[in-house]
DNA sequence: TTTCTAACA
DNA sequence: TGTTAGCA
């Protein structure tokens, strides 16, 4: 079995995520309603949390406490996944070849501020919770 | 006992 | 977001 296969299986109730996150109950199942995250479930209805949905609501916490909201959020995981899946791309396209270079942190950022500022442009009054700046740390 | 959904003095 | 009621 692959790593991500591990990361990504359904393992801990909202306890452990609780005490893992310091978020609150409420706040995970709010996250889940708002499509942040997508928990598997028991047969008992309970949610199963897997290392992957961990560390994003980790991430979310983290733009949460920046100031950003809920909208703001969802785009920048939509973000993170697409430079993921370009980096995938790039990846394979690259197979052949000996090297394998990786987006540098700095340029990451740019691309993700790039990214902000084109959405924050086109949709301004959900994305944006007091100032754009915020996006900008 | 823990978690779930729904709703709000 | 907190909190609570009533279930499973």
């Amino acid at each position: 079995m692959s790593d991500n296969n591990r990361r990504s299986m359904p393992l801990f109730p909202i306890s452990i995520v609780i005490s893992l996150t310091d978020l609150t109950a409420r706040q995970i199942r709010y996250y889940e309603e708002n499509d942040l995250i997508q928990p598997a479930r028991t047969k008992g209805n309970r949610r199963l949390f897997s290392f992957h949905e961990v560390d994003r609501l980790l991430e979310i916490k983290d733009l949460i406490d920046k100031g950003v909201n809920l909208a703001g959020i969802k785009q920048m995981l939509a973000m993170k996944q697409e430079h993921l899946e370009e980096k995938a791309q790039a990846e394979i396209q690259q197979e052949d070849t000996t090297y394998n270079e990786d987006l540098s942190d700095k340029e990451l950022r740019q691309l993700l501020k790039q990214e902000l500022f084109d959405a924050g442009r086109l949709n301004k009054s959900s994305l944006r919770q007091g100032e754009l700046s915020r996006f900008f740390h």
